[in-house]
DNA sequence: GTAGTTATTGACTGGCAGTCCATAACCTGA
DNA sequence: TCAGGTTATGGACTGCCAGTCAATAACTAC
């Protein structure tokens, strides 16, 4: 393995240094979460922070942020990874000057994985006290989640493999912020082909009820709905129920 | 002014260098335009690019694309600054490691600047040899402009500052590449507020027809539809015509 | 069996956007 | 001055989408 030169940072500004941060987000007992560390030592002592680091000799940006999460959490439990936005203002970091890219990635609601001592999953709505700019780069990643949840299919990387309609309900629930009406969130994504059915149904609950029928996700890569392509091509058809 | 350190590229990876390109796109002419410079020598050698350059010590990516801009195009022309994403790919510049943050400007169509002699205005569907991966960048540009106009405001940077509902159907016709009605272009744009009338009409033409009704857009920042909002809040009521 | 709980389905409503057409307002030339 | 050409405008029609609600279905527990 290539030993990465170290940048000596006395020069403010130059050499550059880059990292990678990454807003990985799941939903978990009712609520979006966001998996953070908390730093030991250092000028951020006791504050938390979005897993990253420095972009090393030979890798892209994707490939060091999927090098640096593998620490944190299990780079297979990640359903989607994108890029977020890349940072520049001149005092975001405390060592120098110091460009980051954040990435956005979301893992399922059924992965589970041991995760290291100093790391943790934080409700998005009760954040702890953050490093740097990483506050606001959660904010951002978690508006560009809530933007593109309602015109992709992107709950595929928040949602179980399998799931009732109550349960998708929670997880958008969830992840919105709000509350979602679960007879309209059905059938808005069964009129989109966003989510199949499986045949299946539910295990009875313990306190009684019909069961209910499963679904599943019918991609599991990020998919546009056209639907919202407003000004659209005149051949284009505007119906999803064909 | 502070003098830029060299940076030297001998060892391919680091120390890191930075670039920031803008893909400025502007409607002339019926065509989406993009600025182009030639270049004159070097590895890329009679190829276009984006204009751009490296990041200087102490200016942010958004201040670095605003300055390197001025050199080709006056900014204030620019009605709409962006940033668009960051390429990182190993092989992407010939000279070593070289990572670009590329940007998104727009220039309304009433706007004129005289452009440098190796600088010039290039239609998007009939792109020259590009160099390195400016042809990529370029794509990504138009796509995201193409996406915006539909659920925000974009249009306002890229429509002169008063227009009748012809001559904004003709710019939006050049943007997006395909037929829109102006009866429905206006109606929808009216609803959601995005364009005013201004009370005037345009001077008759010299083919004859009805004087046309002028409009202005209301904002001249970026502003999102929440029309498409799908899974909005229960409160939220869907009309915009309150 | 009855009450309680959860899921599913269909109906209703209002709004948005694509399309078409009749009408309005202007010009030119005879 | 008037007929015909040209461009602009606004109303009407349609299909579809999504939010809401109520009736019904399917199960458990007692």
């Amino acid at each position: 393995m290539p030993t990465v030169p170290t940048v000596p940072s006395r020069t403010p500004g130059y050499p550059l240094e880059h990292e990678v941060l990454a807003v990985v987000l799941r939903v978990d007992d009712d609520a979006l979460h966001v998996l953070l560390w908390q730093h030991g030592r250092g000028p951020a002592a006791g504050a938390w922070a979005l897993p990253g680091g420095p972009l090393a000799v030979g890798e892209t940006l994707g490939q060091s942020v999927a090098r640096q999460l593998t620490e944190k959490v299990d780079v297979r439990h990640l359903a989607h990874l994108e890029q977020l936005e890349t940072r520049s203002e001149i005092g975001r970091a405390p060592r120098g000057r110091v460009l980051a890219t954040a990435y956005l990635g979301l893992v399922p609601a059924d992965e589970t994985s041991l995760l290291p001592a100093d790391t943790r999953w934080h409700r998005v709505d009760e954040l702890p006290p953050m490093a740097f700019d990483h506050a606001s780069i959660t904010a951002s990643g978690v508006r560009r989640l809530r933007a593109k949840l309602s015109y992709t299919n992107l709950g595929f990387a928040l949602a179980p493999a399998v799931f009732t309609a109550s349960e998708l309900q929670s997880v958008y629930q969830a992840a919105l912020g709000h509350d979602v009406s679960a007879t309209n969130l059905k059938r808005i994504l069964l009129r989109r082909h966003q989510i199949v059915e499986t045949g299946t149904v539910s295990a009875p609950g313990r306190s009684g009820g019909r069961p209910a029928a499963e679904y599943r996700f019918r991609a599991r890569q990020i998919e546009v709905t056209d639907q919202f392509a407003v000004l659209r091509p005149p051949e284009a058809p505007r119906t999803l129920t064909g």
